[in-house]
RNA sequence: GGCGGCGUGGCCGAGUGGCUUAGGCAAGGGCCUGCAAAGCCCUGUACCCGGGUUCGAUUCCCGGCGCCGCCUCCA
């Protein structure tokens, strides 16, 4: 049994599965405008685990994620580059799948594209109009948030008190501060659709309901994202559903942000730092190990020194990966620890505890490295490969061993015999060469090892 | 103003009414090693402030102070 916080029901609870064996998830992707920041890279890790995680658990996940591509953000944009929007968002998103990719981040099963959606999302639309949820305006078509009985159920708040909330200065054309936009007329020279509205584009909030149901089908299981969609965005996705009766998302799951400096890390706020410029600099799978040493729903901190730190860390896993490689001299066929199995499991059940599955394998990977320190090769390995099934079930690979060229091979057979004669200062000058060639040396009982 | 969250050792970050007081990084000492690397062991007045409840509170309650999030596009 899964436990996992709900927004809906602001407790945690067992997440209940539609079918049994499988898992529907749906995630809100970006929107293509600009290159992502280290906040996005929060959300891509913490569904990419979770899905990993359930996946290793047996079920079929279905995952699916969305890219927004057709957005006011994007044509101003686009604009302001003078190239047509539909160019820069095909650029984004590439660079998206790249940042994706190279965090080790899984391609969902399913990544629709709003502007592949826009005849289904009119069809929805047209269903809410005749469900009496809609009314046009002079600028497009709205949605009438007071025809949803409990409306502010995500944001946990009446309608009333949010609007004892409210801010700014609201769209003149609406009824109420809180209804929102589900078809924009086309201004001149905008990229436009034809609709029983005119021509325009689909709201914000339309794609992820009718995409979610179609590709995932009604009551679906999950729904994520981070805190900041819980409301408005998700609300009015809850309420587009409620109002055209189909049943939607049965669970809702929302992760907190990157912070910098205190502060949450966004654009409009202009703090962050983009993924690319910390994956230039530090091996990409420190990131994923510093935010699971967080739980996802607490604010993480992200400075130079934190992903140093958590770089550091790597680096013992996979010297302890290098000592326990099952195809390494000490490599000894045995079963998985099942004690740290159980452990792990029972931690990421927990609303994905990873912090707590974290511990647990440190305190393990010490505890194999000590018994084989001790000689009892069998229990260490069995543990040490408990370690490094969960941590892969994390997304978390030792580095691979990449191969040494022949002239550093022939340095540390050079050196290897220059040790077993006892010429400690021959040997000393080989390692030097070695290391300026970018490699470590590492003398073992089993005799010597190379490493990056 | 409404709703919600946070304040833990040099840094990051879990957690708990008392028990061996997570884990990572860093620091100091030691073991191992020809020397290293890797590994292991040991060490450090941690729980924002003031009341209250309690035999006992970092943990529960009340009140402060400070910080943050959502209510507007936003992972």
């Amino acid at each position: 049994m899964v436990a996992l916080y709900d927004t809906a029901s602001g407790v945690r609870r067992e997440l209940l599965l539609r079918r049994p064996g499988e898992l529907a998830m749906y995630v809100c992707g970006p929107t293509v405008y600009d290159a992502a920041h280290l906040g996005h890279g929060r959300h891509m890790l913490v569904w990419d685990v979770a899905r990993r995680f359930f996946a290793s658990r047996g079920l079929a996940v279905t995952y699916v994620s969305n890219i927004t591509d057709i957005d006011d953000k994007i044509i101003e944009r686009a604009a302001l580059l003078g190239i047509p929007p539909s160019e820069l968002a095909r650029m984004e998103e590439e660079r998206w799948w790249k940042i994706s990719d190279e965090l080790g981040v899984l391609r969902p099963t399913h990544a629709p594209r709003a502007t592949e959606y826009v005849p289904d999302m009119v069809d929805f639309l047209r269903r809410l109009a005749e469900a009496g949820a809609a009314y046009e305006a002079a600028d497009g078509l709205y949605f009438d948030t007071s025809s949803v009985p409990g409306y502010g159920l995500l944001a946990r708040q009446s309608l009333d008190s949010l609007r004892a909330g409210a801010r700014v200065a609201t769209n003149v054309a609406k009824r109420a501060p809180f209804d929102f936009a589900l078809w924009k007329a086309a201004k001149p020279g905008e990229p436009s659709w034809d609709s029983p509205w005119g021509p325009g584009r689909p709201g914000w909030h339309t794609e992820c309901v009718v995409m979610s149901l179609d590709l995932l089908g009604e009551g679906f299981d999950l729904h994520g994202g981070g805190m900041d969609l819980a409301f408005p965005h998700h609300e009015n996705e809850r309420a587009q559903a409620a109002a055209a009766q189909v049943g939607f998302a049965g669970h809702w799951a929302h992760h907190a942000f990157v912070t910098a400096g205190g502060e949450k890390m966004s654009k409009s706020a202009h703090n962050f730092s983009t993924l690319a410029s910390l994956t230039e600099a530090h091996d990409p799978r420190s990131y994923r190990l510093l935010v699971l040493r967080s739980h996802y729903r607490q604010p993480l901190e992200v400075t130079p020194e934190t992903v140093s730190q958590a770089e550091e860390a790597l680096s013992r896993l996979d010297a302890f990966a290098r000592r326990f490689a099952p195809e390494g001299p000490l490599g000894i066929a045995v079963a998985p620890e099942e004690a740290l199995l159980q452990a792990f499991v029972a931690a990421m059940e927990d609303d994905l505890d990873t912090p707590a599955a974290l511990a647990a394998l440190f305190e393990a990977l010490r505890s194999a490295n000590t018994l084989a320190d001790g000689g009892d090769a069998q229990r260490a390995h069995a543990l040490a490969r408990a370690v490094l099934e969960c941590f892969a079930v994390l997304g978390l690979e030792p580095a691979a061993g990449s191969d040494a060229s022949p002239e550093v091979k022939e340095l540390l057979r050079l050196r290897d015999m220059a040790r077993r004669d006892r010429d400690f200062a021959a040997a000393d000058h080989l390692r030097e060469r070695i290391s300026a060639l970018g490699w470590v040396v590492e003398d073992t009982p089993l005799g010597s090892r190379l490493h990056r």
